[in-house]
RNA sequence: GGCCCGGUGGUCAAGCGGUUAAGACUCCGCCCUUUCACGGCGGCAUCACGAGUUCGAUUCUCGUCCGGGUCACCA
């Protein structure tokens, strides 16, 4: 009825999802959103033993969490379900059937044994050798009413060649010879992945296949199966492989990419789903930095690379700290919350620490390290008073300590605003530059050199009585 | 091994026969500065190799090398 693009996501409950299944998800999204059109949900299990307990949980809440929102699908219905491969058994035997009556496939009574013993002939690698092209449908039919065990094998033509012209790689050959008679229906009655995936597509009206590029030369394969069927196939969008680095590809066993890994580490679901995009699809402009909304609006199939990317975590992680800063000082406080109470538990003021920290986090699971020393302090030596660039020294650093306690310790009220105003004014009385007394009340206050904010911030972070008493132990070293 | 695909700086990448070969991350230097960071400015660094086509190749063709994928009753 209408040529609405519809493409879908047709995730295997077998683990968790990793970078490269959620790319190629979100391209798929983006592809049918850019031109309005629907994006489906698919669950397929028809592998029994690859079933993991809880994967479909985690797809639906990765997918919600990203945006990734599905127009039809398992939870959420729609005119082509059920949308669990596994609830749609009947159908696609009922297929094969009639693809064995249309003359595309057949019924096949080898055993495995002889399977096996044939590719061990082959010296591991052997195609079937069609044995079972030969028995007429007639008789197959009489042996599979005996209860005799059988698969479904697709009957491929055996000279010529078949192509396609897919939307990345352009067109794609491939010899008829070398394929072979795949399974279609497995001795348990259920289809492989191969069948299954043609079938629904189809009754699903998918008009855009997307996926990984490991599918390139099994294509043909489906071709032949919509031709044998007479239906018109899909367009073909595949996408390049996202790699560990230039031998391995991404995946669970390799490394910690998981989005949930990505998730605990602190970085914000909106610069994953951005970096990611960028693995593989280039935009037109310069422009990097995109919503989800703004890569549909954007996303264009020609600028899907073809070669494999190499995931780089330093650029994530950049990425990740521009959308960190962007966040408004109020919602960078709240999203960061719970780990600067994982750092400190005694901060009063931790609005002013969400805003020291705010232009420093790159990704916030590393904002406790930061907190260490509100609560306690290390033990230092007085080494750290020096400074070459404050000029700051031993010598230095007890006059200006001398003089700071005092000052703070008059102060009525123990704000920002009063302990910068009292600093930076007893710098000019002293005549000194502010880092020759910043330094030392800074680095007394925290026991670090390395602390998120400068000598005022630290006073507040720290408190009042704390601060003080740091203060003049830090004097004391100086002796 | 057969077949398919790919190869621009360390990484992501633009580029479609003539460019000083964009841009981003990383790294380095300078400025700003109350440490670090942020921000600003500047810098280092790339067309895998060899032929051919062409007045001219990063762009086209072939070969070599390197890498990936695929050849399951897995998806």
């Amino acid at each position: 009825m209408s040529n609405k693009i519809r493409t879908r996501f047709a995730p295997s409950p077998t683990g968790y999802m990793h970078v490269g299944n959620l790319r190629t998800a979100l391209y798929a999204y983006l592809i049918s959103k850019n031109a309005g059109g629907d994006f489906i949900l698919r669950i397929e299990d028809t592998d029994q033993e690859r079933y993991v307990e809880g994967a479909v949980d985690i797809i639906y809440s990765t997918m919600q969490q990203t945006g990734l929102l599905w127009d039809e699908g398992p939870d959420k219905g729609g005119e082509y379900g059920p949308y669990i491969q596994s609830q749609r058994q009947g159908l696609y035997l009922e297929y094969a059937q009639k693809l064995c009556e249309l003359g595309g496939a057949y019924y096949c009574f080898c055993n495995k044994e002889r399977l096996e013993a044939m590719k061990e002939q082959e010296g591991g690698i052997a195609k079937y050798d069609g044995l079972c092209r030969s028995i007429p449908l007639a008789q197959a039919l009489e042996r599979v009413a005996a209860g005799e065990a059988f698969v479904i094998r697709q009957k491929m033509p055996t000279e010529g060649e078949t192509s396609f012209d897919d939307a990345v790689f352009g067109h794609i050959s491939i010899e008829n010879s070398e394929l072979e008679d795949q399974i279609l229906i497995k001795s348990d009655g259920l289809p492989t992945y191969n069948f299954a995936n043609v079938i629904d597509d189809h009754l699903m009206a998918i008009t855009h296949v997307v996926r990984g590029s490991e599918y390139l030369t099994s294509t043909p394969k489906y071709n032949l199966l919509y031709q044998a069927f007479g239906w018109a196939p899909p367009e073909y969008i595949h996408c390049p492989p996202v790699m560990k680095d230039a031998q391995n590809k991404l995946s669970k066993r390799n490394g910690d990419a998981s989005y949930q890994d990505l998730m605990t580490k602190g970085y914000l679901s909106a610069a994953v789903i951005n970096y990611i995009a960028l693995l593989g699809w280039s935009p037109k402009g310069e422009r990097e930095k995109f919503s989800l909304n703004e890569l549909a609006e954007a996303f264009d199939i020609s600028g899907i690379s073809k070669s494999p990317a190499i995931f780089d975590g330093e650029k994530l992680r950049w990425l990740n700290a521009e959308y960190l800063r962007e966040l408004s000082p109020e919602e960078f406080h709240q999203t960061a919350l719970p780990f600067i109470r994982e750092g400190t538990q005694k901060a009063q003021d931790t609005a002013l620490i969400a805003a020291c920290l705010h232009q420093r986090t790159e990704i916030l699971s590393e904002i406790p390290a930061q907190l260490d020393f509100i609560d306690s302090q290390f033990d230092y030596t007085s080494e750290i008073f020096v400074n070459k660039k404050s000029k700051s020294g031993a010598e230095s650093s007890k006059l200006m300590l001398e003089r700071a306690i005092p000052v703070l310790e008059a102060l009525p009220q123990w704000t920002q605003e009063d302990i910068h105003e009292a600093l930076i004014n007893l710098a000019a009385e002293l005549e000194v530059k502010n880092g020759l007394l910043m330094w030392p009340v800074r680095v007394a206050v925290s026991g670090k050199l390395v602390t998120p904010g400068g000598a005022v911030e630290v006073l507040g972070m720290v408190g009042r009585e704390e601060s003080l008493s740091r203060l003049k132990l830090g004097l004391g070293k100086l002796f």
